[in-house]
DNA sequence: CCTGTAATGTTCTACTTCATAACAATCTGG
DNA sequence: CCAGATTGTTATGAAGTAGAACATTACAGG
């Protein structure tokens, strides 16, 4: 019921009335549920489209049953063929305990593998895999298509760019 | 160690060089890590920017040891006295089953109370309790200086229309 | 009226993310 | 050599999220 602006005459105010005390429910409390205390909220709206993103993202990337963070991984190794966990793990703010998990699942997919670094015994050299390679391919494809979604989304590049700006303002780490 | 800008005419290129192949590293692979792949991409900046955000409103509540999703149940209860629990469920996407024990915090912790729905026993009716109100007070207070700091790290309100608007485009549900 | 269906609140369970602590092995600088 | 830092790993706990199942209650159609 939208309103129904043509039966305001019809009650005896209280609808602009800043806190009438007196109205008393008449019959159906007309009570619509009021979000904008909330929804007005930079951190609300911003929550909402990270999740909106992110769940469009796991759509796409279904068939390959792959999150995000799998995304991410397997791009920088393969952008850094031979880096150290705990690259990724810091580029990415994954705690390097909670990446062995998340690599561990990459290693058993055939998709990545852990080679011996050579000047540190500590630490291990990560690389794709064949399979894991040609698997990016298709990957770099599809994130593609989704990047030029969200582009569209947003209004162009142009768009984009003044997006990714004010995103960075807000990404500062100071307290 | 500030990048040690002074030494560079020390070393022989490969510093500005697009993809030298033949570089092949000499001694200590001055490989810089990289990530634009990731980095670039609209997904990764908007969560970065929001785990930012909802980072500094912890700490802006810590003093009330309330996180965003308890501060939103509190505002809607504020603005909407009386309301069901599935109601503010479902305004902040939440699942009644897990609605469950964040409102039983708030009404442990004496913010909020459960009475007697009028037109339907199935249903409780959520209000604040006094002390509820009078925290409420306090709680909004601090949300709208956090508000302001995010505007002003935007750029002004004009920026902040315009960063709302562009979030609004992701964050629409057709998938 | 009765009855099947839907809605509401609740409990329980499971899965995922994230953070911390602790540990062994290794590296580094003095 | 040695103290301290780094790297990978395991284990553990907190928190958010999703689904099933249940009891109670509303509601609409016969």
């Amino acid at each position: 019921m939208p309103r129904a602006a043509g039966r305001l005459p019809q009650f005896k105010g209280t609808w602009l009335m800043t806190d009438t005390g007196t109205a008393r429910e008449t019959k159906k409390a007309r009570k619509r549920f009021r979000t904008d205390s909330v929804t007005g909220i930079v951190g609300y709206r911003l929550r909402r489209a990270q999740l909106a993103v992110f769940q469009r993202f796991q759509l796409r990337f279904a068939e390959f049953d792959l999150r995000p963070a799998d995304y991410s991984v397997l791009a920088l190794i393969a952008d850094n063929p031979g880096c150290k966990q705990i690259e990724i793990a810091n580029a990415l703010r994954i705690k390097r305990a909670n990446f062995v998990a998340l690599i561990n699942r990459l290693e058993a997919r055939g998709l990545t593998e852990r080679r011996e670094a050579v000047g540190d015994r500590r630490s291990q050299a990560l690389y794709l895999t064949p399979v894991g390679s040609e698997t990016m391919q298709a990957l770099k494809a599809t994130q593609d298509a989704f990047e030029a979604e969200c582009i569209e989304k947003l209004g162009g590049v142009e768009a984009r760019d003044v997006f990714l700006d004010l995103l960075d303002r807000l990404a500062d780490e100071t307290p």
